[in-house]
DNA sequence: ACCTGAACACCGTTCAAGT
DNA sequence: ACCTGAACACCGTTCAAGT
């Protein structure tokens, strides 16, 4: 059988990661085999080691596509209104509740692979608290760079721990509304308080 | 072959638990082989059925002595010092710093078991910020409980939040010390503006 | 009653063979 | 050059058969 008109290897490669990430949207992790991603897309399982390496691979771009829409997703907010560090904490959590197998995934690639975490992907993860540091960059610009971005990746860790400790796999109106006021204690104090003189 | 004299059920049970947990110290979740656990103790892959009921119930019981760890850790810190939430945190990272493969397994069980979570393990999770609560409490006993409640829970996923996205395989002394400063970042200026007046 | 060992179903991964 | 399909190694899980 020659080369199939149908597709080319990117064509190819774009239906793989498609038909992988309904999976995962539908059933998280654990549904993303690749005996199914073959057959979704009418192909059999050699076909997906021609434009992934291997699971991990395929996981891992998947992950990056996740990781871009989160960082768009702040970055239309910090765009669309007057800065305020609780509407981004609000959006990545709305983003979390409605993505949750998906950004659930991202953690699963750590345990999932023995080989080093390439540069560009380990940049992504940053990005999520760019958001962060800039909305602080803007409101305290005296603040000096170092300790502005120390505060900027404890606030976006402890939003992201929110979510890891607060919502689980069907989430209700509940969780979302409790991780939020949560988060909203937390950013409360730690603003309340910002800066400290005891930067530096 | 009739009943083994070498051991009744309750001590196949430990064997079987102290030889996946040797496993996950040393290589991770995804060394946690039931035929490798088998072989370790003498006896084939059927007898890991007679004392667990599958690899995820495994899985829970290993990650529930975990929790027990961490959990005497903390009260072993309050007890032998005057009430500080640093001490605190900083117990609680260099527990995760030095158990590191153990400590994430907690987290892999969640997207490994499709049935439900029992109350007694959910409730293990908890105990965790029961600490900080403590401290909060006597600290500030005029805070409503509720808010207490909510402001050690936050404060938890902060940390915990921290660690995950701190730390990574080899911990290195210089992970564990960035992983610190965040802390102290974050709990610093939390605590500076506690209790709020706002709380209710 | 306890334990074995072989079977089953199902993975990820590889690769000689086809067109 | 692209793709298949069968094989390989390795899982978790089950269970009839042994003692």
């Amino acid at each position: 059988m020659a080369r199939r008109s149908d597709h080319s290897l990117e064509e190819l490669k774009a239906l793989v990661l498609d038909a992988a990430e309904a999976l995962v949207v539908e059933a998280g992790f654990s549904a993303l085999n690749l005996r199914q991603i073959a057959m979704d897309i009418g192909y059999t399982v050699g076909s997906v080691y021609m434009v992934f390496v291997n699971r991990a691979d395929l996981v891992m771009h998947i992950n990056a596509r996740t990781l871009d829409a989160i960082a768009a997703n702040l970055q239309a907010v910090q765009a669309s209104g007057p800065p305020s560090i609780e509407a981004l904490a609000k959006a990545y959590l709305h983003y979390v509740s409605k993505n949750f197998n998906r950004w659930c995934m991202i953690f699963d690639y750590q345990s999932l692979t023995d080989t080093q975490i390439p540069d560009w992907y380990q940049a992504k993860k940053h990005v999520l608290f760019s958001a962060f540091e800039a909305y602080l960059a803007m409101r305290t610009p005296e603040v000096p760079e170092a300790y502005r971005k120390q505060a900027a990746w404890a606030l976006g860790c402890s939003v992201h721990g929110v979510c890891l400790l607060t919502l689980k796999d069907p989430i209700d109106q509940a969780d979302l509304e409790a991780a939020e006021a949560t988060v909203n204690v937390l950013l409360g104090h730690f603003m309340q308080s910002w800066p400290s003189t005891a930067h530096g």
